[in-house]
DNA sequence: TCGGAACGGAATCATCTGTTCCGCTCTACC
DNA sequence: GGTAGAGCGGAACAGATGATTCCGTTCCGA
């Protein structure tokens, strides 16, 4: 008993710390299911009531931010997990089979109109948008990857597989990953008549970010 | 003036038809852009007032349908249209880019879920779907589209790129199209080891369908 | 001239939801 | 053993939102 209260693993305090978790849980699934949910379906389905998420955070606002950090983060984790495989293509591949399977593009796009964010946010984003870049230039290099395909083009691929829903949770992920093959499939150069350009001016940097520029110029805000 | 007057397009008459189509319109681009919006922004954006609306709509509800089923009846005009075209294979391509031109596949199945279809629009989803199975069965004979493709991956695409969303209008398209690019890239055969199989089982048709089934069996609703 | 089609928009009514608050439980510590 | 308070459930509150109704007004059309 003293050994597990000492673990914090019963009591009170383990308690808490087990709802820490349940709560973070119940949060991504509930918001990336949908991203305008009540703060109350998250306590539902957290099996908590609503005070024990205001203990943890101090409003709908901050949460969202935190699990918009917190995909961020995966994402981070994901591209450096990546960083070991020698081919570069592959690692590309795989780094978009990690973050569709770990459904975190809904957090860290969907979610991001739907509070301020803090300078810490912003700079997170960029490391994550970095890892991606670095993934595409490493693409390039071993000549597996289409010419114009440029970086800003993976969040359009991973704004596609998000969009991919099925009544059931696993179908939905079956799916997605069905629609990136295709997608990875589409990506890869073919040398030979057969190649057509990808039309349009190729998204810029920047053009699809999460939030409107630092300060200063009153841009299109553009969400509703 | 009696001339315009017979013809409807002054007086009173006139207007009202004029109204007609100016809300149409509007519901289309405001319900395009935000499936849950409420309906004074489409009266808004026409410039109109709330009961102009409920003049020519038994309440939202019914104006979702009419649009469902504008949008439906121009997936089978688009369908209709590369018809002539002899090449499967490029009448499949045409065909989707019309569809996410006309940006139509958020009408027809991101509102879907806000009222209960009447058979008759069952009837006219089905033949869309027909429709689109045949482009599919005629794109295989050619023998360009990938072999593992189903008419029920359409979906997905369709899916896929009415996802894409920036700021503006225009680039919007733009980036949808780049992105179906992609795709289409992506639904080409390509013989040789490069090739590997769309991994999971494709998606079966009904599973991707608008409204739960007919009646009868209590399905997983899903959505939120 | 006059009935009424067409309409604008305020008023209504029903939700929905973020947040606060109160009282209860049960642990951690003395 | 007793108690302060961490942790919590959920009702109450306050404000927003939004579909729908309703009424007064305008002005066409006969």
């Amino acid at each position: 008993m003293s050994d597990e209260s000492s673990r914090g693993l019963s009591g009170r305090r383990g308690h808490a710390k087990r709802n820490d978790e349940a709560i973070l849980t119940a949060a991504r699934d509930v918001f990336v299911h949908d991203p305008g949910a009540p703060i109350s379906a998250v306590a539902g389905r957290a099996g908590v009531g609503i005070s024990a998420l205001y203990r943890r955070y101090a409003g709908k606002e901050d949460m969202l931010r935190q699990l918009c950090r917190s995909g961020l983060q995966r994402m981070i984790v994901e591209a450096e997990a990546v960083e070991a495989e020698p081919d570069g293509w592959v690692a590309l591949a795989r780094f978009l089979e990690r973050v569709v399977d770990a459904d975190v593009h809904a957090l860290t796009t969907r979610l991001a109109g739907a509070f301020t964010p803090t300078p810490e946010l912003r700079e997170i984003a960029a490391r994550a948008d970095r890892g991606v870049a670095l993934l595409i230039e490493r693409a390039h290099a071993s000549g597996r990857l289409r010419a114009d395909v440029v970086a800003e083009d993976v969040a359009l691929i991973l704004e596609g597989c998000a969009a991919i829903r099925s009544g059931d949770g696993f179908r939905t992920m079956q799916l997605r990953r069905r629609h990136l093959a295709l997608l990875v499939h589409g990506l890869a150069r073919v040398e030979g008549p057969g190649d057509v350009a990808l039309p349009g001016p190729a998204p810029q940097p920047g053009e699809l970010h999460r939030w409107p520029a630092e300060s200063g110029s009153p841009e299109q805000g553009a969400d509703g």
